[in-house]
DNA sequence: GTGAAAGCGCTAACAG
DNA sequence: CTGTTAGCGCTTTCAC
């Protein structure tokens, strides 16, 4: 036997396929009685209801929404978060009724077919670098878009914490208490994979969004408190690789004029850098402070003095502006909150 | 303007709707030529391609698999087996240019739309109970499927490790130090919140095959050693939660016939079994042996005596029956490995 | 190498 | 509350 479709069941129960049809869409479009009827020969002809392709093309909408992430999904998972955001997505699609289709980019590959066949309602892109080109075949599609944290695209909603505040905010404070050599751990400024000292020429070239704001707010933190740029020493050192992190800062900590503060990008390589002081055979933060990012779990465990924020808020909140039909569309400034706890305290008295 | 379509293209370009259809999916069904100016008008025309829909209606193909998971998002990522397991399906599935839908099915709430309105040409099914509303689901629409870690059904490619031979294996090298008196840590048997000793009713109604087979190459391991079925307590502490494990295992410990061994159903029961043994003034493994299962990160640091096993490739093989349009279809035997740590020892002389 | 015809299974719009 | 009409955008089949 073929196919059951909607018409096999119209024609056995004697109605048109509009109506069968509404028996499952529009069920208070017909009386009990008589969806129920339908309905059973559904079941006794083993129909799971209309095939949400054909729906899909139909209606125009197909009630899913796909999420781009940048990094290779071992990565991606592994990192706590990255998982609360895709949690924080799964939480409003869950509640929209709505299919999550994860489209992984890795990093050396392009694109390829995954985006143009992407059969989903809207896309959420997660921290891409400016000028991806997934972004333009998102944009080809004329899919609904919305970035979180990178890139900020002329007209698509973007959502974010006030990063560049936030930096700021949290340079103040560390120069405060009297800091005045600072090493900032940065998460990678391009998408080559080089390391090291980030000079001018290469923070203006930088593209990722959040990179960017973070090192413009502590730039201008520390030249509001007094500090020098050449007091400032940027490093990148990947995506949050343990392996990098501890290296870089022991070569810092060593040299001739060493940091006696230390601003992590995410609370991973705050804790790397930890564990990096602690090699050296400094205290922390008798003789080092340090800083983080994101509050993630284990941050408190160590006292960690970070940027909380909210991944889960963000991936909420990008899926809702993507199932929502009708909410007002723009961008979303996510708030954020400095917690300080024992990883922060003055430097030591100078020799 | 309206939509742009195939015919747009073919009107412009002054040939059929089948070639242009051509030009974008079987590119080497026309001259290079041709092929190049249809693209060229589609560029122009912002047209990015065949729509994934129509296209999947009419082919019967979509590009994207599902995976159906027990959990919430959030219990998932924070579990590192479960974690791997995706890593292993995003591999497969970016290798073939598909997408992963993600379908959690938290054990409180019902299936829904969720699985009726996927799009997707295939499931995996990852851990789910013996007949769980979601297979029925499935089946109902005719989905190839492919289960890992359960349930094991008729017609159904299984994925999975010879549980019942690794279980046995473990606990007759677990007897064979001399151990006597077993505590069994497991995860739950049927989706009732129930925690507590298992008694032999209840291990008899046991909806979780892997619980299920790993359960009775204990209790047959115990056996082939000569150890008496009274003596093996095998108790529920849930999915993999530390809270439940620590009082549970605080209990046995100070019964009258405490255990001197404890076979855990995962590292993380394990490892937290351990810190309520050293809470209790006990050693491990000079008072209490351990053993967990999978050998996750963490595991070999802690010295712990676990079966290793690949969740990857479990994700892998799973996505690639579905994937691979041709291979032989039919359960997968993954390799396990035991591998033997610190955390087993002779039990501690008589008293 | 290219085209015409024939739907895939469904729902929107409107008429009754 | 129910039915009719008219496609959604595409690929398959088969003819040329």
């Amino acid at each position: 036997m073929g196919r059951v479709t909607l018409q096999t069941i119209a024609d056995r129960v004697g109605v048109s396929r509009t109506t069968v049809s509404n028996a499952f869409s529009r069920p208070d479009q017909l009386s009990d009685e008589l969806r129920d009827r339908i309905r059973g020969v559904a079941a006794e002809l083993g129909y799971a209801g209309p095939d949400p392709l054909a729906r899909g093309l139909r209606s125009g909408r197909v009630g899913a929404i796909g999420v781009l992430l940048t990094e290779s999904l071992g990565y991606t998972f592994r990192d706590p978060y990255n998982t609360r955001f895709l949690v924080g997505v799964a939480e409003a699609t869950g509640a929209a009724d709505t299919g999550m289709l994860l489209v992984p980019l890795p990093p050396g590959r392009r694109p390829g077919d995954a985006i143009r066949n992407a059969v989903v309602d809207g896309v959420v892109v997660f921290t891409l670098p400016d000028a991806h080109p997934a972004i333009d075949l998102v944009r080809a599609r004329r899919l609904p878009m919305v970035t979180v944290d990178g890139p900020h695209l002329e007209g698509v909603p973007f959502i974010s914490i006030d990063e560049r505040a936030a930096a700021g905010a949290l340079t103040r404070m560390v120069c405060a208490r009297g800091h005045r050599r600072l090493l900032v751990l940065a998460f990678r400024v391009a998408d080559d994979d080089r390391t090291g000292v980030v000079d001018d020429e290469r923070l203006a070239a930088a593209r990722y969004e959040v990179t960017r704001a973070r090192l413009a707010g502590v730039l201008t933190g520390a030249r509001d408190a007094g500090v020098r740029r050449d007091a400032v020493t940027i490093v990148e050192v990947g995506a949050n690789d343990p392996a990098l992190v501890r290296p870089v800062t022991m070569e810092a900590l060593r040299s001739s004029a060493p940091p006696t503060a230390i601003l992590a990008m995410s609370d991973q390589i705050a804790l790397s850098a930890i564990d990096a002081v602690r090699e050296c055979g400094l205290r922390v933060p008798e003789d080092v402070s340090v800083t983080g990012y994101d509050d993630v779990n284990g941050a408190a465990a160590a006292g960690l003095t970070t940027v909380r924020q909210s991944a889960d808020a963000k991936g909420r909140r990008a899926a809702e502006l993507l199932t929502d039909h009708g909410g007002p569309v723009g961008d979303v400034v996510v708030p954020h909150e400095i917690i300080t706890r024992d990883t922060l305290a003055p430097p030591p008295p100078r020799r």
